[in-house]
DNA sequence: TATGCAGGAA
DNA sequence: ACTAATCCTGCATA
């Protein structure tokens, strides 16, 4: 608030829902108004008060509060930024008839939208066109002009004119001269590319077809806007540079196919800020056989997946999972129609893409195949979908026979689509030889979770294009496109025990034992499956990311887990029981379950413990449980939207966990989902009927974790239980859960039938320390 | 012929 | 720097 504002009273309103938001407009009587939003950011009394401001503190700025009455819109804005820092930009002049224009566009390249003008789908897919989302908050969302947005939205056809004029019109205030000129050298460069690029002498030694250029000095370069003209075109990634724009003309030349990354980087707007658009022109291309292949009548993209591929252009597109990424991925296929090279994470995923295909298209059976270390499977005829990981192209060892033959095909081969799903999962240098290795004419990545501010993805930029299109996860809960989740985040104090050791450990790996076994949190935890079990009858996964906890944890509370010493058969088996038994509805993952683990009936998800800050791993397994759940209509009861599905995380007050977890929820508080604080769980009235009520047994567990990392120790529990594997496959036949109790090796519950444990001889325990880890893992702590 | 483990890789 | 997880191969069982 600007100093002269003493005497204004300020005001605001609850929004961490819209509709009460909408119905208190409706009402209009003032009853949303409450006490100063200052007051609540620095004391954090009112609990939905501070969420709410919490809310806007990281999503980067924090608003006036104006914007929180926004009836009309707002008429001033004041940004602040972290602590302290502010940005008034209430100088901006204001048109008359601002209330009816959604945008601030300020002089620094921020945008900021208003959602709840009626212009906003316009100006959301105006936006996206020309400008990077940053923050979409539900009220407010906050763009960014880059270069490389604006010379993405000239290359679809957007003239720089065109931009300015409809921002202009968008906008409350008259456009501020730094974002005109900012607009026009963005975009001045487009259509005079080619010339450039052949004084640059990285580029220009990367060119096959001239042999001259071998400049002295490689990295040094000139720039004369004097000499351009010129038009620009697309970069195939064959290595031709053609170019069509404004001229119609068309001009090219080739590049070393080795080159042809270092020259895309080249033209990054660090360098020579000619950033390039690869684009397939497929409809011309008659060297490659065309596919057979067309989108089954009743395979319907929704609107947002058809914005997502215009034309045949490289690029990333990011969707939430259960979006329907797959079905992105196959019309993609089947809008290029020619041979498609898909790459997954792994095997599990290979094998779902390979069924989604067959599900959403008429390939023929023989056209598409799998190519994994377990099967490799060939396509005939001229062209074909080949399915295959990321580490089976860039596999750098020794190859079987079968397998180097088929890998020498797909080499030899000219993709039409290279199709790459979990974009963000894979290391760069897996990409550049990936990319390197293959031919391809369009790159489509595919990803739920596009961090920015990691140095990897903005590498993915060069290395397979620009994003295409993402999506507003907001938007597509009020679609129904994906479940609508109420997000928790659960406040458990430590046990003064606990808390006592806490302070004491210096090693931080034993801080992490203590906090995530915090008895309370034990017992929230507990509390919290059985409410949704019973209550509800919801299907949950809990999460936790260190191995002993989600031992202790499952052990305890007799569910079954998977992490990565799992087997794939005892996977799919304990999958399936989640899926359709009603005996089993809580399950426990590890980092397993970040990624492409597809487990649509599952509604709820407990955190105990995750990776540090890791905003993608908290996106991640929030996207498990965004499948949407039944209809929109369904949804809906006495027209009040229900939440379907839950997220909670748990967290240990006065710990570090307390400082990664804010920082965790960055990226879904970006996507305009809001926490809620919760701190009174267990319920105070809770007794023995959870876990942990008794002293002694919060002693005992402390000993025992404080006692771990012991190496010892865990090596004997392992040579005592290593039966108990054995035992349970024994049992697996048994369908009836009851209790067990001794507690000891119950991993696999539903398959138990609760006998005592039987003791028989032991393995040997292995040398390689890995190995025995992971032994040592499956066993218990 | 299918499973499980060891070893190497990134 | 470290952890957990993944993949691929080849070899040894059952």
């Amino acid at each position: 608030m600007g100093d002269g504002d003493k005497g204004r009273p300020s005001k605001k309103i609850k929004f961490s829902k819209e509709e009460e938001h909408r119905a208190s407009v409706a009402k209009d009587d003032g009853s949303h108004l409450t006490e100063d939003l200052d007051d609540d950011i620095r004391g954090g009394t009112n609990e939905l008060c501070f969420v709410a401001a919490l809310n806007f503190i990281w999503s980067g700025s924090v608003f006036d509060l104006d914007i929180l009455d926004m009836r009309n819109g707002l008429n001033r804005l004041i940004c602040f930024f972290g602590e302290g820092k502010k940005r008034d930009f209430s100088d901006l002049e204001l048109k008359p008839d601002h209330a009816n224009r959604p945008l601030w566009a300020c002089a620094d390249g921020r945008i900021f939208l208003e959602t709840l003008s009626p212009l906003y789908k316009q100006a959301y897919d105006f936006l996206i066109a020309i400008a990077e989302p940053v923050s979409r908050p539900e009220s407010m969302h906050e763009y960014n002009l880059t270069p490389h947005s604006l010379y993405a939205a000239v290359s679809v056809g957007l003239e720089t004119e065109t931009i300015i004029s409809v921002l202009n019109k968008l906008s409350k205030t008259k456009l501020p001269k730094e974002m005109i000129n900012f607009i026009h050298s963005s975009t001045a460069n487009y259509g005079k590319v080619l010339k450039r690029l052949l004084k640059d002498d990285v580029i220009g030694r990367a060119r096959i077809s001239s042999k001259g250029t071998h400049g002295s000095d490689g990295f040094t370069i000139e720039k004369s806007a004097g000499e351009i003209e010129g038009a620009h075109d697309e970069l195939l990634n064959k290595a031709e540079l053609a170019a069509a724009a404004e001229e119609k003309e068309t001009h090219s030349f080739e590049i070393d196919p080795a080159q042809v990354e270092n020259v895309k980087q080249r033209c990054l707007p660090n360098a020579l800020n000619y950033p390039m658009l690869e684009e397939y022109d497929f409809r011309n291309d008659t060297v490659n056989p065309d596919l057979e292949i067309e989108l089954k009548p009743h395979a319907q993209p929704r609107p947002y997946q058809e914005k997502s591929l215009s034309r045949g252009r490289s690029g990333i597109i990011v969707l939430p999972c259960g979006a329907g990424k797959s079905l992105v991925g196959v019309s993609a296929a089947c809008r290029i129609r020619k041979s498609c090279l898909c790459l997954a994470t792994n095997a599990v995923s290979v094998d779902q893409w390979a069924f989604q295909f067959k599900l959403w298209s008429t390939i023929k059976e023989e056209q598409i195949c799998r190519f994994t270390s377990d099967t490799k499977e060939r396509f005939r005829g001229s062209a074909g979908v080949v399915v295959t990981t990321y580490n089976m192209i860039a596999f750098s060892g020794k190859r079987s026979e079968e397998a180097e033959k088929i890998f020498e095909e797909i080499r030899n081969r000219e993709w039409g689509l290279l199709l790459m799903d979990e974009v963000h999962v894979v290391p760069a240098d897996m990409f550049r030889k990936v990319i390197g290795l293959t031919k391809s004419h369009c790159k489509l990545g595919l990803t739920a979770t596009l961090v920015r501010e990691d140095k990897r993805i903005t590498d993915l930029n060069f290395l397979i294009g620009p994003k295409l299109y993402e999506a507003n996860w907001l938007d597509l809960v009020k679609g129904g496109f994906i479940a609508n989740v109420q997000c928790a985040e659960v406040w458990c104090p430590m046990t003064k025990e606990f808390f006592a050791e806490y302070l004491k450990k210096e090693n931080s790996k034993k801080k992490q034992a203590l906090y995530v076994m915090n008895p309370n949190k034990f017992r929230a935890c507990e509390f919290l499956i059985r409410f949704h079990e019973q209550q509800r009858g919801d299907k949950i996964i809990v999460f936790a990311d260190n191995l002993f906890a989600l031992t202790e944890y499952a052990m305890k509370l007799r569910k079954p887990m998977i992490y990565g010493a799992t087997s794939h058969p005892e996977r799919t088996k304990i999958l399936e029981a989640f899926k359709t038994s009603r005996d089993v509805n809580t399950i426990f993952l590890s980092k397993v379950g970040d990624n492409s683990i597809d487990i649509p009936e599952a509604n709820v998800i407990i955190q105990i413990s995750s990776h540090a800050g890791s905003r993608r791993q908290e996106a991640q397994r929030l996207g498990r449980i965004l499948r949407a759940k039944g209809k929109p209509q369904d949804r809906v009861a006495g027209g009040k939207e229900e939440y379907n599905a839950f997220f909670y995380s748990l967290v240990s007050t006065d710990t570090q966990e307390m400082y990664y977890s804010t920082k965790r929820q960055q990226f879904l508080i970006d996507q305009g989902y809001s926490f809620k604080v919760i701190t009174s769980l267990p319920p105070p009235n809770s007794g023995p009927e959870l876990s942990y009520y008794h002293l002694d047994d919060q002693i005992a567990l402390l000993r025992k974790v404080l006692s771990t990392g012991d190496d010892a120790i865990g090596l004997e529990k392992l040579e005592e239980d290593a039966d108990d594997i054995a035992l349970q496959k024994a049992r697996r036949s048994a369908k009836s859960m009851s209790a067990i109790s001794g507690a000891t090796g119950v991993v696999y519950m539903e398959y138990s039938t609760g006998q005592k444990k039987i003791h028989g001889q032991t393995k040997s325990t292995p040398k390689d320390p890995a190995k025995r880890h992971r032994l040592f893992k499956q066993r218990l702590g």
